[in-house]
DNA sequence: TTCATTCTTGACCGAACGTTCTCGAATCCG
DNA sequence: CGGATTCGAGAACGTTCGGTCAAGAATGAA
């Protein structure tokens, strides 16, 4: 048999997740992830094929990360209501402090690379349906335990709080300050009252 | 003096502005302008600077023509909550008929410039300014002539509803279809009955 | 220990990038 | 007309791009 890797691929794929989220697609270069990723080029390429399909990779390794945590935040047993309002609240807060003007990999991946690159809009569609499909079955079951009145419509809320999400993702990443986007979560959360 | 010019800047720098909406700025490569624009490359940077400058004056020239616009229908005589009804349902229904998949001008340059770029951060938040402006000036005028309940915050509405058009852009530019856009404008909406 | 295999390293490829320059032709003012 | 100026077309600038290749070091099976 052969040589082993001496690097981890995993390791340097969750580099690429940073570098690539931080900066984009095409500003993000080759030589910006041999650097960032501490392996060699041909190493890079032999692992990961190209640039294209590392960052595919990269964009579903940030949905396997953060999709579960959500999903499993929403279905939590108990109380779901205030599982939505936390949901929503903590994007809020995450857009508003986001240090590193990064938004959200998926919203970035949305504005840059999906309307030309069906594989990107492929990883952008599943990423919220997902999201979508968490909120809604949240949102069914407060109906059902009857935090929520039974007029209310699941599908279309969670349909306004998935939207109103990636808007809070850009409104964050281009202008600092947390006055706005707190604003805009509470008045969006009074639709659950 | 010299030779007149024989191309017209205003509709150069429009065609310029068609040419960044729909690819963004990394993705659109001077080669590109020279072709669209029909003019000598010389001739664009004698005019325009460079890339960077055009690209300014690009976001500039899509804000004086959208802004004022919205501005005016809000502030037209008469009731003004349908008027900001009717904003966000034309936005819902831009958005979800993007068909060249082109967003929002200024939401693409918040997510791939705003963060590193403070020239185009500074044209965003003026556009986002703008229109937060004569959102709250229009429902406070709804307020005033009794269409909007007493108890409700104008800026804090204004806000929700400026993210959410942001969330619309981003969502309609990455994945066709209207339904989840109508159901989250019809959501929002109900928070102005 | 030998040998096939696969790793790392770093030089290298042609193409494309943004920008500048040259050129002759065209236009205006005096 | 003459001199200044700007035009279009394109060559050329140095740099950077994404991607490949050749050579040697390191490994595991026999």
């Amino acid at each position: 048999m052969a040589r082993t890797k001496e690097f981890d691929p995993d390791a340097a794929l969750q580099s690429a997740v940073e570098l690539f989220w931080r900066r984009g697609y095409e500003a993000t270069s080759m030589a910006d992830l041999v650097g960032h990723l501490g392996i060699a080029r041909a190493s890079l390429y032999a692992t990961f094929g190209s640039k294209h399909e590392l960052y595919l990779k990269a964009l579903q390794r940030y949905s396997e990360q953060h999709s579960p945590r959500i999903a499993e935040e929403l279905s939590r047993p108990g109380p779901a209501l205030p599982a939505v309002r936390g949901l929503v609240a903590r994007f809020a807060d995450e857009a508003a402090d986001d240090e590193l003007r990064r938004g959200c990999f998926v919203t970035n991946t949305a504005v840059e690379l999906a309307p030309h690159d069906p594989a990107a809009a492929r990883g952008v569609e599943e990423s919220w349906l997902a999201l979508e499909a968490a909120l809604t079955a949240a949102l069914t079951r407060a109906q059902e335990q009857g935090e929520l009145p039974a007029g209310r419509d699941p599908v279309a809320l969670a349909r306004m709080l998935l939207v109103l999400m990636q808007g809070m993702r850009v409104v964050g990443k281009a202008v600092p300050g947390r006055a706005r986007l707190q604003d805009a979560a509470a008045q969006a959360l009074t639709l659950l009252e």
